[in-house]
DNA sequence: AGGGGTTAGGAAAGGGGGTTTACGAAGTCC
DNA sequence: GGACTTCGTAAACCCCCTTTCCTAACCCCT
C-alpha cells in the first residue's frame, strides 16, 4: 500500500495553485488564498516557486481598499511549451501548448490500416513532435515535456504499452523507443486519463473532490476523480467502463462479452442504434463513424424524427449506464467528454440528464450536476499535455532560489479595476 | 474540496500500526515497521501513543538473532469496550466487544413489523446496550464508544437517518435520540461501511489500497475502498450497487427500476431465481429468506441439481456485477461479505469466479483475487464497533504524556520463539 | 508635505509529521 | 569480563503549513 507523505501535499497545493492562476489569470495572492482555502503565507511561498520556475509573472498591480495595492501574477505563457501526443487508431495528433494552454501549433499524421508496428507510430509522434516545435519556432529548451496518450492498457512508470487492443500491441516499450527519438522529458498514459485530467485541470472538474468524466468517443470509458485526484487502481486500468455489463445477453462486443456500455453509447454503438430503428437512413454512413454523428446532429437540429429517436434511444443506455456511476461514486458532477459528446451536445446531454433521473437513487442524483465539457480543443490532446505540466511541477526545485541581492522592483506595468 | 493536511497522515499511521498489532498480536516494534513500511522511530512513537492509551500492553520479550531481545507488544483486550450495533429491518442486534474485538457479550431485540417509529427502534437500542454492559460486567467509563450501524443514507457527521426505506424515514436526528439515552461517544454509518471498515481493519482488505467489500445480504451494496480509506462520496452515499442497471428492462425492483443487481443477487432476488426456476421447490420457504438460503446451502452440498442450477445462475449474475466493479476499480480485490455468501460459501465464490473471468478484462482481472470474507462473526456489528475504534483513536491524544519519573520495567513475562 | 490609517506580503516563529543519526540498554559469545 | 550484536529512545533534521510580527506601499486628511 502506497503511504502518503507530507511532500505529496506540497504537490497537490502546487497544482492547485497553479490551476487556480492558469483559470483566473491575472490574479492576487489574496484570491489565490481565498480559492484554495491554504494561507496567505504558503501561497506566497508556492507563488515564489512558480515565478522562480518562470511558469507566472508579476505583472502589475491592482487597487485595494485603501492600502497596499494587490501584486498580479499571470501564466507566463511563453515561460515554456507543452506538448500533448494523441495517437489514435488512425491518425497521431500532436498539439504544442504554450503555459496558458493555448494552441500554439498543430501537427497531424493520418495512420493508413497497415501502419501498425510500434517503430511506425513512433515515427509518426517523432516527426510530428518535430513539426509542431518548427512551427511554433520555440526553442528545444524551453519545452517543458511530452504528454503522449496511448490507447488501452499502458504503464505510466515504466512507459511501457501493456496492451493496444487496435494494433494488439503486447507489452510494448514505447516511451523507450519514443526516448530515442524525442528529447524531451517523456510521459505517458491512455486517452481516458488524459480527459479526465484534462477536465480536472481546466474544465468542469475543477475544484471537484469526487468527479466522473465521461468518455463518449470511438471507445468509451470513465475517468474517476475521486478525493482530487485520479484513481488509477491497483494496475493503472481503472475506469474501464465501456466494458460494463448493461444489458446482460445483449449486443455482441468486440471484447467478446454481449451487452456491454460501449456496444451501445460509442459511436459504433450509435451507428447500431440508427441501423437498427431506420436502416435505410440517408443519415448513415456505414464507414463513416464522424460523419454519421454529424449527420445525426444535423438531423436533431432539424427535428429529424429518426435522428430525435436515435439520440433519445442513446441517452436511455446512456442515462442507465451513468445512473449506475452516479449511484456508485456519488460524485460531485459527471462530465460528457470527448467528440461523440461534443457533437451531439446540448441535446444527448438534455435527454440523458432525463434519462438518469429515471435510473438513479433520489439523493446521490440530487448531489450530482451532469455537464457537458466546456473544453474546445481536443481533450486527449490538452490532457495529454497536462501529465507533462505535471511533471514539470513535481520535479520542480524544493527550495526557493536566494533572492537576489537586490529585487527588481516591479515595473507598475498594468492596472486591473477592482473587482 | 477537503484538503489533507499532515495530522491526516498521524491518524492514517495510527490506524494501520494498531491494525497490524490486532492482526499479529503479539508482535515487536521491527516487526511492526516492516509491515508498515514506516521507520523504527515513527513505529517507536505510535506504539508510545497506543501504550499510553492503554490499547496496548508489553507483554515480554522475544529473543533476537545474538543481540538486545525485542519487546512485544499486544492488544490489551481489556484497555476498553467497544459496542457495535446493527439495527436491520426486523431486528436490532448489539455486540460488545473488547480491544481484541473478541465478542465479550451480545444482545438481539426483534422488531416486529410495525414497530418503524424511530423513538422504539431508539428504545430498543438502548436497552440492548444496556444489556451488554451488564453481561459483560465492563464499567461505563470503559466504554470508547457505540458505532450504530442503520439501513439507508446516512449522515455521519450530524448523525443523521436521512432515508431508510424500510420504515420510510425521512431525516430522523438518530444520534442525539440515542444520545439521550446512551452515555457512551456515538458514532453511526450505514450497512455497507461498516462490512467495509471491518474487512479493511480485520478481514481481507488489509493492506489493501483499492478493495470492493461485495455486500449480500437482504440488500446489496458495495463497500469502496480506494487508497487505504472508504471512499465516501460528495454526500456519504457511494457504493449503492445495489440498483445498479444490469439487465436493461429487467425485474421489476423496489426502487421503482428494471434490472438492478440488487433483484438478481440479493436473498429476495435469489429466490426469484428459484422460483423462476422451480415454482414448486421444496428449497423454497416463500417467507422466510435465512431458511431459503440455508436449504440452498445444503442442497448444494447434497449436489441437488436444482440448488447448484441456482447457485449457477446467481453467480452469473453476480459475476457480470462484480466483472463491472473489476473493470471500473481496478481492484486489489474482491470481497465477497455479509450472510447470504457466508452460507452459500465456497460453491457460490467458484461459481462467482469463473463468472467474472468470463466478462472482466483481462488486466484488471489478473490483478484482482476474489475471496469469501474471513470474519467470522457479525460483520455489521465489528464493522460499527470499529467505527467506535476509529473515533477513540481520532480523539487520541497528540502528545506523549510525560514519561513517569521512573519507567515500570516491564516483567518478561513471556517469551515467544522468534518466527 | 507630513502624519495616520489600511492593506499587502515577507520573514520568523511555532506546531505537526516522518526520518536519520547517535547512543544507552540489554542481551550473546568467547 | 570484554567484544559484539541488536533494540529502542532521544535528539537533530527536513518538510509542510499556519500564525504572528513587521515592513512596504498606498490612501486620505490636515
Amino acid at each position: 500500500m502506497k503511504r502518503g507523505t507530507s511532500r505529496d501535499i506540497r504537490t497537490a497545493n502546487r497544482y492547485e495553485v497553479l490551476r487556480q492562476i492558469i483559470a483566473a489569470s491575472p490574479t492576487s495572492r489574496q484570491e489565490l488564498a481565498a480559492a484554495t482555502g491554504l494561507s496567505l503565507a504558503t501561497v506566497a511561498t508556492l507563488v515564489g516557486e512558480l515565478l522562480d520556475l518562470r511558469m507566472i509573472t508579476e505583472v502589475g498591480f491592482e487597487d485595494s481598499a485603501g492600502g497596499r495595492p494587490r501584486g498580479l501574477v499571470a501564466v507566463n505563457a511563453s515561460g515554456g511549451a507543452l506538448i500533448g501526443v494523441d495517437i489514435a487508431e488512425t491518425y497521431v495528433r500532436v498539439e504544442l501548448f504554450d503555459l496558458g494552454l493555448n494552441v500554439l501549433a498543430r501537427a497531424d499524421e493520418d495512420m493508413r490500416p497497415g501502419e501498425s508496428r510500434p517503430e511506425q507510430v513512433v515515427g509518426h509522434v517523432a516527426a510530428a513532435v518535430g513539426s509542431v516545435v518548427a512551427q511554433a519556432g520555440v526553442e528545444g529548451a524551453r519545452v517543458l515535456g511530452v504528454g503522449v496518450s496511448v490507447p488501452g492498457q499502458v504503464d505510466r512508470d515504466t512507459g511501457v504499452s501493456e496492451y493496444a487492443p487496435n494494433w494488439d500491441w503486447h507489452d510494448v516499450p514505447l516511451l523507450d523507443l519514443l526516448a530515442e527519438q524525442i528529447a524531451y522529458p517523456l510521459y505517458m498514459d491512455n486517452p481516458l486519463r488524459a480527459c479526465a485530467v484534462a477536465e480536472l485541470w481546466f474544465g468542469a472538474a475543477r475544484g471537484s473532490g469526487d468527479a466522473v468524466v465521461v468518455n463518449l468517443g470511438t471507445g468509451v470509458g470513465a475517468g474517476l476523480v475521486l478525493g482530487g485526484g485520479l484513481h488509477r487502481g491497483v494496475s493503472n486500468s481503472a475506469g474501464e467502463w465501456g466494458h460494463t455489463t448493461l444489458v446482460l445477453d445483449g449486443r455482441l462486443c468486440h471484447c467478446g462479452n454481449h451487452g456491454c456500455v460501449e456496444t451501445y453509447v460509442g459511436a459504433p454503438g450509435i451507428m447500431v442504434n440508427l441501423r437498427e430503428l431506420a436502416a435505410d437512413s440517408a443519415l448513415l454512413h456505414p464507414e463513416d463513424q464522424t460523419a454519421t454523428i454529424d449527420a445525426l446532429a444535423r438531423g436533431v437540429g432539424a427535428h429529424d424524427p429518426v435522428a430525435l429517436k436515435v439520440v433519445r434511444d442513446t441517452a436511455r443506455y446512456l442515462g442507465a449506464g451513468i445512473a449506475d456511476l452516479v449511484n456508485l461514486f456519488n460524485p460531485e458532477i459527471v462530465v460528457l467528454s470527448s467528440w461523440v459528446a461534443a457533437t451531439l451536445g446540448e441535446p444527448l446531454l438534455h435527454e440523458v440528464r432525463e434519462a438518469v433521473a429515471r435510473h438513479a437513487l433520489r439523493r446521490p442524483l440530487a448531489a450530482t450536476r451532469i455537464v457537458l465539457s466546456p473544453i474546445p480543443t481536443d481533450p486527449v490532446c490538452l490532457g495529454a499535455a497536462t501529465f507533462a505540466l505535471e511533471g514539470a511541477l513535481q520535479s520542480a526545485p524544493q527550495k526557493r532560489t536566494q533572492p537576489a541581492a537586490k529585487r527588481i522592483t516591479p515595473v507598475r506595468s498594468r492596472t486591473v479595476p477592482p473587482s
